[in-house]
DNA sequence: GCCGTTTTCGGCCCGACTGTTTTCAGTCG
């Protein structure tokens, strides 16, 4: 068992609590002791073992026998019993927005409904209607979350398979059979969800590479198993491809099954209007390009500087590609600091401390503190007079630093009317603010741009964080008008974070070009809740290099001495 | 279930919003 099994486990016998209509501070206890789990920094899964989880805070001695007993033999029998109680697909109620333990607890009670399909079928039924509690709008916001959740049914996020990617291709090129291998697809493309992975693999033993691949420990089922494809799926059913072709083939089949789609039937006219034809294999036709050995060769043949898997969606790479127009994405190693981080003073699981030497560690020469602010009450946001401490500590742990700064910020609320929830006076002290909509919104489209434009137009607010509210398969975006924020934005030398959270990557890549068009800069922030947060900064670069982002576009490639005149200027643009 | 400690059990985060009721329960952040 992972350290990510166990919290997950807690996870589920927290929600198996609330609907028993357990005391919420026990269900609490399990939610927890998921993120002490999930965000220790070692190896707790031998420390369970060991039985050595004594002094974590978080971890009371009922939470590390239970630990220990997973470690040791793989499963927990109070889960196995409590899970006994309930039907599997009940898990799955959870994921519908307006839903909650009670509500579910009643369906399952009095309708005996077991899954989001039971419950589809008695809203539509009017059963559900005329339980207590229950009307006609609940029924019908109900029926609208369901089709939202059928509509991302078979979407994963990116955040969520990266792990299955790396280790599906560390085994395939570990194989002593195999060339090259990759991954394709959406996912190579840098796209925040996707339905499937594809994997391609070059090797002349095209059987034994396919043998070894359906027989991962991450598979659970083979849908299909041929001579040099296959398909699997793993236990939370995503679908996984596997296509092995001769190393000759292989640049042609990375260019095919990276797609997109769009770009490839682009491409192949491309190659149509050379003579040629252009498929998974090969480029055939009169005199065909010779000496292909990788992905640029073939671009090069076309006539094509080389496209970056993030850009194949045919929005225009291949017209920009012709005349040497693409722009150098943002890579990784570009980022020099970031912003938007929470540590233990509101929600998040690591010290200013720790953070700051997890940014150390990853290399960064800054980093930006912005916790909650006091509306923020389930997130435990700071009043004032903690975070005027808060300022003084970093300014304390600043002066021990050499070659590294933390910066002192706030995450503030956008409250409903646009007014933000601490005066400007308490602004001014930080050095740089973020801005966010936590809370009210099912605002009108009108309403809520007006609100986050008043927000915008403040001097103090630095950045925009997370402009759209969405989360990835789960909650769609508020009514907010994009292109009116981003004019705000240029207007007033706003910067408009990308949130690098894989549940977020908001603002969305395809907003990226025109907010470059007007001169809107941007700051890629993991919005790090623990140590191991900060590394989201990767799925962040996925999206900027996807939304054709270059290391000019993004503050946070600045180094340390520049950044703070970036920061300052909105601020010195007013005054002026 | 955890924590802190006035070592034995009380406190643990709280306000807005929505819809269903008729004074509040449930959900969300």
């Amino acid at each position: 068992m992972t350290a990510q099994d166990m919290a997950e486990t807690f996870r589920r016998i927290a929600l198996l609590l609330e609907l028993k209509g357990e005391n919420p501070f026990k269900t609490r206890a399990y939610n927890t002791g998921a993120d002490v789990v999930e965000s220790f920094p070692g190896d707790i899964v031998e420390r369970a073992k060991a039985n050595d989880l004594k002094g974590i805070k978080g971890l009371g001695d009922a939470l590390q026998d239970k630990l220990h007993e997973m470690a040791t033999t793989g499963r927990l029998e109070f889960y196995e019993k409590l899970k006994a109680e309930f039907p599997e697909g009940i898990f799955g109620l959870f994921d519908i927005s307006g839903l909650g333990p009670k509500k579910i607890a009643a369906l399952h009670k009095e309708l005996g409904v077991a899954s989001v399909a039971d419950l589809k079928r008695v809203c539509e039924s009017g059963e559900a209607g005329k339980l207590s509690g229950f009307g006609a709008k609940t029924v019908e916001k109900l029926l609208e979350s369901i089709a939202f959740h059928e509509a991302h049914a078979s979407e994963f996020r990116a955040g969520d398979v990266a792990v299955i990617v790396e280790q599906v291709l560390e085994a395939l090129r570990d194989h002593p059979n195999v060339g090259r291998a990759e991954v394709c697809g959406s996912y190579r493309r840098g796209k925040e969800v996707v339905h499937d992975l594809d994997f391609l693999c070059a090797s002349k033993e095209p059987q034994s590479v396919i043998e070894a691949f359906v027989a991962l420990p991450m598979f659970v089922q083979t849908l299909s198993q041929g001579g040099t494809k296959a398909s699997v799926r793993t236990k939370d059913g995503l679908q996984c491809d596997l296509r092995v072709v001769s190393n000759a083939e292989y640049p042609f089949a990375l260019v095919y099954f990276t797609g997109s789609k769009e770009h490839n039937v682009a491409l192949r006219q491309r190659c149509l209007d050379r003579g040629w034809s252009l498929n998974e294999y090969a480029i055939t036709g009169e005199n065909p390009p010779t000496n292909i050995h990788d992905e640029r060769d073939i671009h090069r043949a076309l006539g094509l500087e080389f496209i970056e898997p993030e850009l194949r969606e045919n929005h225009g790479e291949i017209e920009a590609a012709e005349h040497n127009k693409l722009p150098r994405l943002v890579e990784l190693a570009n980022l020099r600091g970031t912003f938007h981080n929470h540590t233990t003073a509101s929600d998040g699981a690591a010290t200013l401390a720790q953070m700051a030497e997890a940014a150390q560690d990853l290399g960064l020469q800054y980093l930006g503190i912005a916790d909650h602010s006091k509306s923020s009450f389930q997130a435990n946001g700071l009043h004032e007079d903690r975070l005027r401490k808060q300022i003084a500590e970093i300014k304390a742990m600043n002066a021990d630093f050499d070659g590294f700064r933390l910066f002192a910020g706030s995450e503030v609320d956008i409250l409903k009317d646009g007014s933000l929830d601490f005066d400007d006076d308490l602004l001014a002290e930080l050095d740089y603010v973020v801005a966010s909509v936590h809370n009210v919104m099912n605002l009108p489209e009108a309403e809520m741009t007006a609100r986050i434009i008043k927000a915008i137009e403040n001097p103090h607010v630095t950045m925009l964080g997370h402009a759209t509210g969405r989360l990835l398969c789960q909650r769609p975006s508020y009514a907010v008008n994009i292109p009116a924020i981003i004019d705000a934005a240029a207007a007033t030398g706003t910067i408009i974070e990308l949130n690098a959270s894989p549940w977020r990557l908001d603002l969305d890549w395809r907003w990226w070009k025109l907010a470059k068009e007007k001169g809107v800069k941007t700051s890629i922030n993991p919005d790090a809740h623990s140590v191991r947060g900060l590394q989201d900064l990767y799925f962040g670069i996925r999206s900027a290099r996807k939304g054709w982002l270059t290391r000019e576009d993004v503050i946070n490639t600045l180094p340390l001495g520049e950044i703070e005149k970036v920061l300052q200027r909105k601020r010195q643009l007013t005054r002026a």
